[in-house]
DNA sequence: ATAAAATCAATAATGATTACTGATTTAAGG
DNA sequence: CCTTAAATCAGTAATCATTATTGATTTTAT
């Protein structure tokens, strides 16, 4: 009841993504369910983070550094990415509102919205 | 006079993505200045790139499959990205005007702000 | 002209992501 | 509980964007 029938392991890799809002890279997933699944692998990771994005349970918000950064959490907020860490924090809507609508251009259809706030963040700034 | 001491090259790769409202890729530039420049090496492009966006007289402003998109245009304006295309499109900031506050958090500091939108363009709408 | 500094081409290296393949697991029916 | 086909996976190789390296060339200041 109460989900689509997923493999053991995919459903750990989504349940770690959800677990967490750190927004976190492939790298980091498979590193931390390796503990919990030593023959894991990292292709398997990235299969199932392209099936989930495909299927709408995560969203891609940032790449630093060319890596993707993923987040569990597909409600409307805005995100805040440090320059120097690299570290990406959640800015809840009330502190960022996202405005709903889009560019007015004829034709066009706006799926979803991103707004990114780039920066030093609160740990960076008092080094 | 009015300008830095670039060299030739330098200032054509800067001219390139100036002229431009593709919102180009390292590659894009590459292969239109080496029609003008046989002997380009891509690896000067992308030094470059990373000069200008160090001095601030480019931004990057989105990745499309994994490739880094920059934009001569540093004025406040939003982005659209078509998911089928891959076009980036200027969104001018009366229709889409960017918040210039941040999020409240104590000790972060915000230098840009992007406002990306995603969805399906005029163009790929009527396929 | 000339020497030091900046810049470059060419190439190798790196690192994230994807593709492939044969083995394992899962799901459904008997 | 078996069986079998489909789905999923581990391991590895390949791909592709980007970065680093190095020795040669160009630019700049003298």
């Amino acid at each position: 009841m109460g989900g689509q029938n997923f493999s053991k392991k995919r459903q750990m890799i989504l349940d770690t993504i959800k677990s967490t809002n750190s927004h976190p890279s492939a790298k980091w997933v498979y590193e931390t369910l390796k503990k919990e699944i030593p023959d894991l692998s990292l292709g398997t990771v990235y299969r199932n983070i392209n099936l989930f994005k495909d299927q709408g349970h995560i969203v891609a918000v940032a790449n630093i550094d060319g890596e993707e950064r993923i987040d569990g959490d597909t409600s409307p907020h805005a995100h805040f990415v440090c320059k120097e860490c690299g570290c990406v924090y959640d800015v809840p809507a009330t502190h960022a509102p996202i405005s709903r609508e889009c560019c007015s251009m004829d034709g066009f259809e706006t799926h979803n919205t991103v707004l990114t706030y780039y920066g030093i963040c609160g740990g960076c700034t008092q080094i």
